[in-house]
DNA sequence: CCATTTCTTGAACAATCATTCAAGAAATGT
DNA sequence: ACATTTCTTGAATGATTGTTCAAGAAATGG
């Protein structure tokens, strides 16, 4: 016997990067064994083909984030404070130069094709976000009654998916902040005014 | 000489709705041969190649949607209600069944990738959505100060981009108008009501 | 009615795509 | 030390990609 000579975990996260960049159409086989090092038959042997490698690099994708914000939720004694510290990280992100919006936003858009040649990864992706509108709802009825929580977590996500578009234009941090203050005009934007 | 057997505006929509739904990259040469009905040489010699016809398509709907816009605000007598019918529009199309979002956002997260191979399509497809958002500042003007107009614009545009997105998530109209009305409640909604 | 120009046709092209597989290397079980 | 299993290698496969071009058809100009 021998065992696999290589992280297998890393291999996901450097197709995750590809993938995330470049999409699930655009990032080519021959770049994955590029930039996992990995060659093609040990690529297929440990992950089927390319779509079973993209879901790999989606469930790993989301089982990180949706970590990070439960111990965020964990951890914090504000719930509104922390997604006012999340949307402010998310913002950094947007007025970077290299900004390249959400793994699962940009893979839905592309998935959810008429033809519906990827219905099983489409699904994926789909769940993964509906896992991320149920941790923001869990955590918000800390706060709030039931039916509130997950009206004010669907506010949420129809925000995090405008900004993760709108991050696209060259905006200014203090335009996109404005912008979600006026939407999400419940939260205490207060606990992280940086301004003196 | 000979002229054009075809009509190009035709032939541009037919692709614009392949484009729509597949994306750039997935919508091949082929099938727009087939949706169109016209042969390679005469798809090359009339928009050069695949960037070129699909850079027509981005500007026939936006302009298309632009067009829309202008004609709905500069004949009602009232701003407010004219977004909340827009948006109210948008809730239909994503609750129908073959819905496939905005053809400008998908594009946008599709040609925005780092190698930025596509930065001539990606920069159209940003001025496009650029100028949606001026169409929307100049007719809030009307009724607001230009700094707030262009406020509450911005703040339509995030909501428009997040809508076009959750979109896919298979919520009901009153989910998703109730969303909507919590993150722009300065919006006159009550004009546009059904119940009784 | 011929010459010229413009458009159409569709087979063919090179490049790239995802994927395969026989052969060799390496690690384990006994 | 040997047999067995598991992983690695990388050239090769057939399909599909966007694009081209020589030849023919059609319409116009004089």
């Amino acid at each position: 016997m021998s065992r696999a000579q290589f992280d297998k975990q890393q291999v996901i996260d450097a197709a995750t990067g590809l993938f995330w960049q470049q999409g699930y159409q655009a990032a080519s086989m021959q770049q994955i064994v590029q930039c996992t090092g990995l060659k093609p038959g040990s690529l297929y042997l440990a992950f089927g083909n390319k779509q079973g490698l993209f879901a790999e690099a989606i469930k790993a994708y989301g089982a990180n984030g949706r970590a990070q914000l439960q111990a965020l939720f964990a951890s914090t004694d504000s719930i509104g404070r922390s997604i006012c510290e999340i949307f402010s990280g998310m913002i950094s992100e947007a007025i970077s130069k290299d900004y390249c919006s959400c793994f699962l936003v940009k893979a839905q858009l592309e998935l959810a094709t008429e033809g519906n040649t990827h219905a099983a990864l489409l699904q994926l992706v789909q769940e993964e976000l509906a896992a991320v509108e149920v941790v923001y709802a869990n955590a918000l009825s800390r706060d709030f009654g039931e039916q509130k929580a997950q009206a004010l977590a669907r506010s949420i996500m129809l925000h995090i998916f405008g900004l993760r578009v709108y991050g696209y234009k060259h905006n200014s941090a203090e335009q996109l902040l404005e912008t979600l203050q006026l939407g999400l005009s419940w939260l205490p934007w207060d606990s992280i005014e940086t301004k003196h």
